[in-house]
DNA sequence: ATAAACTTTCAATATATTTTGAAAGTTCAA
DNA sequence: TTGAACTTTCAAAATATATTGAAAGTTTAT
């Protein structure tokens, strides 16, 4: 009746953490391994290598080498240098607004704003806005794009509140 | 320099439309076709069957049958019986208002709790919590649970917001 | 009960995406 | 300049996901 709950190690947690956030990514249009390299680097404390991660999650070097140039287009990892080192490091930002921001920043760039360009398009057509089609057409794209702008304008707000007093204020609420 | 920028026919339009809202649902988990059903249905004034879909997207009877029964499951797409006709007609909610509460609402319950309840399993690990990498570990989780269950909560007040007076107000604003 | 009208299922097939790994490219210390 | 250490690329292979269509199932009018 009453499951009793395992504690996990460490290794089981982390392990646990990153297929579960790798299953999650692909719910989110992110491919798996990116998704489970992001979460090794967000429980690793120090800066891993590639072969670090390719040891880890048991993937090729090509396979980690792309993802994580993908990863670093995102803003979600860096590279590190590590002095007297040859190799390069990886690290990920641990602060999860910073990483949600960042997400929000860029995919409001990638998606939203090329959507918002075609609906603002759209909107404008030929023939008659009496016609029952064109009218319901309309209005329904209208309706879509205010959507969009709104949501837009409330995500710039989100992203900027870091930098904001005002706002800093109201984030501290939601943070 | 200056583009002309040609002004579209509704039958352009809405091909153009259903097109994007298709590749946009692939960079968010959403498969092609059940995002471009969705759309079809979302500019169509009347309710379709099986076969208009079928026709009109160029999609086999049954992709369009398991499409629709996931749209059906999300909420966004209702069966409609015209009287005295044998057709299941289907017809998508245009107020996109209504369509973001409920894939919001969806999401939701299908990601976001089981993700929060991992995680709260995952921060009660066995181990020395003064180890640097169990604190990081723990840190980590903690700063993504925390997040994560005030995304919870403004997701829910968004949602709620049209049955609540004062929310209501707010909710205005963004509307 | 029958059969026409319509819907659902699912194994096979097709398509798209991810992954591999070896070769090519780069960097740098000596 | 050489070559060892390391990174990047990309065609081929593997895997995962989406789609088809015909057969089975269901409903309804007669």
């Amino acid at each position: 009746m009453c499951d009793k709950i395992k504690q996990l190690t460490l290794i089981e947690a982390k392990q646990q953490f990153i297929s579960s956030w790798g299953a999650f990514g692909t719910h989110w249009g992110i491919n798996r391994t990116m998704a489970q390299i992001h979460a090794l680097l967000m429980v690793s404390p120090d800066p891993l290598t590639q072969d670090d991660v390719m040891e880890q999650l048991d993937v090729s070097r090509g396979n980690v080498n792309m993802n994580m140039r993908d990863l670093i287009s995102w803003g979600l990892v860096d590279r590190v240098i590590l002095s007297g080192e040859r190799k390069e490091y990886f690290t990920a930002e641990k602060d999860i607004w910073k990483v949600a921001t960042q997400i929000i920043k860029e995919r409001k760039k990638r998606e939203l704003d090329p959507m918002l360009k075609l609906l603002a398009q759209l909107e404008d057509i030929e023939g008659d806005k009496k016609d029952k089609e064109v009218k319901q057409f309309v209005e329904t794209i209208s309706g879509i794009r205010k959507f969009g702008h709104n949501a837009d304008q409330m995500l710039d707000m989100l992203v900027k509140a870091d930098e904001s007093w005002f706002l800093g204020g109201l984030l501290k609420i939601f943070k």
